[in-house]
DNA sequence: AGGGTGTGGTAGC
DNA sequence: AATCGCTACCACACCCT
């Protein structure tokens, strides 16, 4: 089923010199939608229902809306007297309960689908929202335990704590909301029976948590799955986790370098912004490769000097070791060894691999070092990492070539590390030329060289182009630099989006998009969002457990936020869950493996600790305790508020048809390995609905089968007519 | 229309 | 045979009022 792409139905709101309110101008509102709707009306297939569409819907309420409305439906988007079914996907545990209440039947958006279909209103039973279905089953179920005497030692998810929904901070004073609230309250104590186990788990918890205040470790257990294969801690503390993440390391470092640059203003002379525009990327070579060695005594030094390197968090070479390589020096890479890649693998391409241990109080000590070399240079610097940053160098620089030297060779010294450096008048220029230098070099490229330079390398080679990008760029017939360069715009804001479609081209061509925004001296950097996780080495088999997981999370965002001395108005879950399909092996390595991504937030004010239970239980109710067995946790993200800059451009397309293209090309491409590229059904493409995607559609496929030769496939047909017919067929215009 | 929320991609070693 | 892991940021789609 294809979207109808969400046309603009929203009027502007009238100006209303009479004090009308807004419920008027709604109601208004809607009955002239439903006069519009039908007159477009097909059949009454829906003429008696009044349904009431909520939340977000695949597909779209909008979309939902128009159907029913061809189809003699009435819509509400509010609930009120009268409406006969309500249709909802996810439910928020307020709504939960709101709904649970009610009689009207609460189904899923297929239920509208299907009766579509079968042109007949359906039995309702089978499109029950499935929490609904649970929570009716689960209350016979529980009758049937206490009859039986046989209390589950688990319980189920959409069952914990709905007696806590009333908010902590009592934001607003309007006490007919406030009356309303413990209404829903007394409702939910009826309802809900508070779990016994749980209330007695969750006074430790916050025992435990308390004990943290101390600097302490949390003492709070949980225990992995019995032979799991995974072989970590027997215990999940957050903090002691983090302690030997190099990935988290890694982005304190990069806050400490901006923290660094905040305390020691750069003393360097001001940029000229009438010169012409030079900027400066200097990286240090496999870093902490680099550091590692620098770390190691004079003889081991001398022993190691030009042998191939690695930084691995561990020397176990054994069959089932899947630890990978943080970092290898140039040495190693020759051997075919890469970044990320397993050691294992590496060990086997090259037996003579020596593998250094992280030092992450070198690590930071040698960044701090690094930056201290690069103060009196410009007063102007934006780092990216610990060991990269960009600098703005215009109308400071005469002799490039001796500047770079000059920097290198300081920096050596100082630190004993080997850097890149890359000149450039914009930072992707600048930022490009260091990649090409490496290792140990200094380039200075401008403009057109920039464009010949990068024509030939693959698309991912562009910083900002990651494997997602490169695949779908690939698909559209854009492989290399070049092709991009060369690419139609319009093509690229179709297929990625305006904003992002137009970055991409610029990339190409050496335009910035990434902003040039160096560090303020003397002043607080704030930053958007404050985020706390773990996905490494996480196995929980209760809910209990996942509790405890989180408010330990939780804590660790709080101590966060008033470390940086930040506000947080807003929390957002993640939640990973174990993909059904997912096979067991990949997450052998305590990784997640194939996981369902689940994300859930909820403003808040004041102790983000105390909104344990409002994160949770939205999330939580659509997931029965079995789901979560063996599920990965991922963490909590506490943002601020961030400033609100909104996109005023007109949208040509929406990721919908994204991946609905992305999926139709699938299915082509299968098709094409099955059957004869000729006879490959392409029926499905007339069937899109959106007509700038199924053109794109048509267009890139065509794209592609010029790419790969394949035309010549259609070539061969001797039958000119049929080769013409199938042509046609195929690709109508387009060929 | 503008605010709120959910999704997904990327970089750094 | 398999591409994670942590944090911060951006662009974007979609719903609600």
């Amino acid at each position: 089923m294809y979207r109808i792409k969400a046309a603009n139905t929203y009027e502007k709101r009238p100006e209303d010199p009479r004090g009308n309110s807004y419920v008027d101008y709604r109601h208004k509102k809607q009955d002239k939608l439903d006069e519009q709707l039908n007159q477009q009306k097909i059949d009454d297939l829906f003429v008696d229902c009044v349904i009431m569409l909520n939340g977000r819907l695949e597909p779209s309420a909008n979309y939902l809306r128009q159907l029913i409305g061809t189809h003699g439906g009435k819509v509400v988007f509010q609930y009120m007297p009268g409406v006969t079914h309500i249709i909802c996907q996810n439910l928020s545990a307020s709504k939960f309960i709101q709904y649970s209440k009610k009689t009207i039947p609460v189904l899923l958006p297929k239920y509208i689908l299907s009766c579509v279909e079968h042109k007949t209103l359906l039995d309702t039973t089978e499109f029950i929202l499935p929490q609904l279905l649970l929570e009716q089953t689960q209350q016979t179920q529980q009758t049937q335990q206490t009859q039986a005497q046989e209390p589950s030692p688990e319980f189920r998810m959409s069952q914990i704590n709905f007696n806590y929904v009333v908010e902590p901070v009592v934001l607003d004073p309007d006490s007919e909301r406030i009356q309303q609230k413990l209404q829903n309250l007394e409702q939910q104590i009826k309802i809900y029976q508070l779990n016994e186990i749980a209330q007695i788990d969750y006074g430790e918890v916050i025992q435990n948590v308390q004990n943290t205040d101390s600097q302490k470790s949390s003492p709070t257990q949980l225990q992995y799955i019995q032979n799991s294969p995974v072989k970590t801690h027997d215990k999940i503390n957050v903090r002691e986790y983090h302690e030997q993440s190099r990935l988290h390391h890694l982005s304190q470092w990069k806050v400490e370098a901006q923290q660094f640059l905040i305390q020691n203003p750069p003393q360097g002379p001001k940029p000229n912004d009438t010169a012409a525009p030079l900027f400066m990327h200097i990286d240090i070579d496999c870093f902490f490769v680099q550091a590692s060695y620098s770390a190691l005594s004079a003889q081991q030094q001398l022993l190691y000097q030009s042998l191939p390197l690695c930084v691995c968090s561990s020397s176990n070479t054994g069959q089932n070791s899947t630890a990978d390589i943080a970092s290898c020096n140039y040495v190693a890479r020759s051997y075919g060894i890469r970044n990320g890649m397993w050691l294992r693998t590496a060990q086997e391409k090259c037996k003579e691999l020596v593998i250094l241990k992280y030092d992450f109080q070198v690590y930071s000590e040698q960044s701090k070092r690094f930056y201290q070399n690069l103060l009196d240079i410009s007063s102007q610097i934006m780092p990216v990492s610990c060991d990269e940053c960009y600098i703005k160098l215009s109308g400071l620089i005469s002799n490039k070539e001796e500047f770079m030297t000059e920097l290198k060779a300081k920096i050596k010294r100082s630190t004993g590390l080997i850097t890149s450096i890359g000149l450039g008048s914009s930072l992707i220029q600048a930022r490009i030329a260091t990649k090409l230098g490496k290792p140990n070099g200094q380039i200075h490229i401008g403009k057109e060289q920039f464009i010949e330079l990068i024509k030939h390398k693959t698309v991912d080679f562009l910083p900002g182009i990651g494997q997602e990008t490169a695949t779908v760029m690939n698909s559209i017939g854009i492989y290399s630099v070049g092709d991009l360069q060369h690419a139609q715009l319009n093509l690229l804001q179709q297929t990625f989006g305006e904003i992002k479609g137009q970055q991409l081209f610029n990339s190409s061509l050496g335009i910035d998009s990434l902003v040039f925004k160096p560090i303020q001296g003397g002043q607080q950097q704030k930053s958007k969002q404050l985020q706390v996780s773990q996905n490494f080495g996480v196995r929980l088999t209760t809910l209990l457990q996942l509790k405890q997981f989180i408010y330990n999370l939780l804590v660790e965002l709080q101590a966060k936020q008033k470390e940086r001395n930040q506000q947080i108005n807003r929390i957002i879950l993640h939640l990973n869950v174990v993909a059904k399909n997912a096979n067991p092996q990949w997450a052998k390595n305590g990784g997640c493996g194939q996981c369902e991504k689940t994300t859930s937030s909820c403003s808040i004010q004041g102790e983000v600790t105390e909104y344990y239970e409002q994160i949770l239980e939205p999330i939580l109710s659509q997931f029965r305790v079995e789901d979560v067995r063996g599920a990965d946790i991922v963490g909590v993200c506490g943002e601020q508020q961030p400033e609100i800059i909104r996109n005023k451009t007109n949208k040509i397309n929406d990721r919908t048809s994204l991946n609905q293209f992305k999926e139709l090309l699938n299915n082509f491409q299968e098709q094409q390995q099955n059957t004869n590229l000729i006879t490959g059904d392409i029926s499905q493409i007339d069937q899109i609905q959106d007509e700038n995607v199924r053109e794109k559609v048509k267009q890139v496929i065509g794209l592609q089968i010029i790419k790969r030769g394949n035309l010549d496939d259609v070539l061969k047909y001797d039958d000119f007519q049929q080769k013409n017919y199938y042509m046609q067929q195929m690709w109508g215009e387009f060929l």
